[in-house]
DNA sequence: CATGAATGAGTCTTCATTCAT
DNA sequence: GATGAATGAAGACTCATTCAT
């Protein structure tokens, strides 16, 4: 389908020059098309970084929650959810490459719809993490964000050439840390 | 000086709206000045943006060597070293505040710049980390990119009125994660 | 064509006004377009004027050659060339007109694409001056390019209302000079 | 004389980058100075460069006129004023050499003033053509200006490395020529 | 569906010029 | 005399977007 390899394309052009560096001719060009063609398919620039969003979290999500599915213990379950995290931002689908990027926006609705998404991915996190067992909320909730940020920055330096893999990050950040 | 006025006011736009958002025209009207005039100043805006990360990383890591100057105990040591940085990085001038956010860049020149400052800032935390006795450099790096990863993207969830001050912050992350 | 209108346009503004005080929005408002638009047709202003010139070299050689394609005699030739030359330059096209101008440009590439363009045409002559048989190559260079020289900048001078037509000149020019 | 130094160095940035590559700020920084500071001698850049032109004719009336003062056949005397006059625009002073290249330009009054000056320096080589002896005025005229044509588009081509001094391509151009 | 043409608001930047000090 | 600060008008160019065909 069409309006999905636009999608594609400009995810990829998105994770690999950034989002302010692509233009919507870029993208039309990626695809074969004019850029005015891009407007049978998507309303504005905006509303095509939302649907790239809205594409890449169901990706990442659906990575992270195949992966945990028969995983009972807690604590491994969230070890795997961040391997299956960090393989997916560095080195899946683009779709799922652009959810690492900061994504400057001057819309409010972009923003809007951006936080929304990341909200409802990570409330998935905050589960796995609530069941390690916190003494309070705030507790988790510091954890929790810990965990993300470091994971999520690990897309500025991590190498697809260096010795340690994604999943190998992953599980090394997580056993840099207390369990409660 | 009207040049450091510059600096300054660059550095409180770039922070509040981002470098993309931020136009030399807005740059000049905060000063009361037509965007010509910047260029009395400084010779375009690649050579801005790095003057103020410059001065920014000056700012930062003068904070964090005072802070720590009388601090003989490694974990203490770098314990203070974080709360100086992230209390640097939320509420310290704009010059400083700049540093967490991501700048897109397209010039060669200006990415060189400014991964050669944090370079040079990231080593005194190497220093310290290294401090701590870890058994291979690999770990060592690990959890030092662990450590800032975290410390950095506290800038993305971050609000003034939080209960949690950010040093208390930065503390809360290094208690969660084992001594080595 | 819209693009050979632009084309056009540019080189007569370039012929009346000179290059560096011909706009790109003086050239779009020749054709009822906003600067803007004139970036769907050139890649710069650079490409442009290349354009106008290739075109313009194109007329000429066109003139000349078809001026003296049935001519034998080598003065006769030249003679023809000669009347053809200042003929197309003071009175032909637009994008002929150009030629005669100094174009004095900073960037590299279109001086290069300007002097092998010149280059180009000029072998024309010098292949006919050749034929007149010199004693040496030198003097016919020096020949050549003192022929072409005084043509050429008849433009400087030249007026529609004066009695002598362009034709005129070039032969009068020409039976000044000595045969070899 | 501060005034001078400047007049020169304006010439010399105009003979070797050309008028509109050349900047107040340029001729300011040849001098030591800032820009602001060549208002104190000179109204505008249109008097500069009105006043640069006024001292080049000075200059190469000069030498044209010294060459020959002392020679009375007609064609020698001829011949030695288009060898300094060759001379002095390829390797004389700044002032001189800028005489040979196209200024570009607006306003009128510099069009006007360059025009009266070009005029009365060419009324001594109208002078020299008419010693010549031609049938008619007009003839004369075309005469000149053929000869003076050719000798200022040298400058375009010559190359101080030639074989050919300047005076040798002078004397060779009038050499071309038949003798009324 | 897709194009090609065009827009218009905006970008950074340049530069001759002014003027108080 | 000279400076340093500032101006303002203009420059080339970009890009998301529209719309008739």
């Amino acid at each position: 389908m069409a309006r999905a390899a636009i999608l594609n394309a400009a995810a990829k052009l998105y994770a690999d020059y950034g989002y302010e560096a692509t233009t919507i001719r870029d993208i039309a060009s990626a695809r074969g098309l004019l850029p005015g063609s891009i407007y049978h398919y998507f309303r504005s620039k905006d509303q095509l970084i939302i649907e790239v969003f809205t594409e890449g979290i169901k990706h990442i999500l659906t990575a992270v929650c195949d992966a945990t599915k028969d995983i009972d213990d807690p604590w491994e379950r969230l070890e795997v959810a961040c391997a299956a995290h960090l393989e997916t931002l560095t080195t899946g689908s683009s779709l799922a490459r652009v959810l690492s990027k900061d994504i400057p926006v001057t819309s409010p609705e972009v923003k809007d719809a951006i936080v929304a998404l990341r909200d409802q991915y990570e409330s998935v996190f905050a589960k796995y993490v609530a069941a390690l067992g916190f003494a309070t909320p705030l507790e988790a909730r510091i954890f929790r964000l810990q965990l993300l940020g470091s994971l999520n920055s690990t897309t500025k330096w991590y190498r697809k050439s260096s010795k340690l893999k994604p999943a190998d990050i992953a599980r090394q950040f997580l056993s840099n840390m207390k369990r409660p």
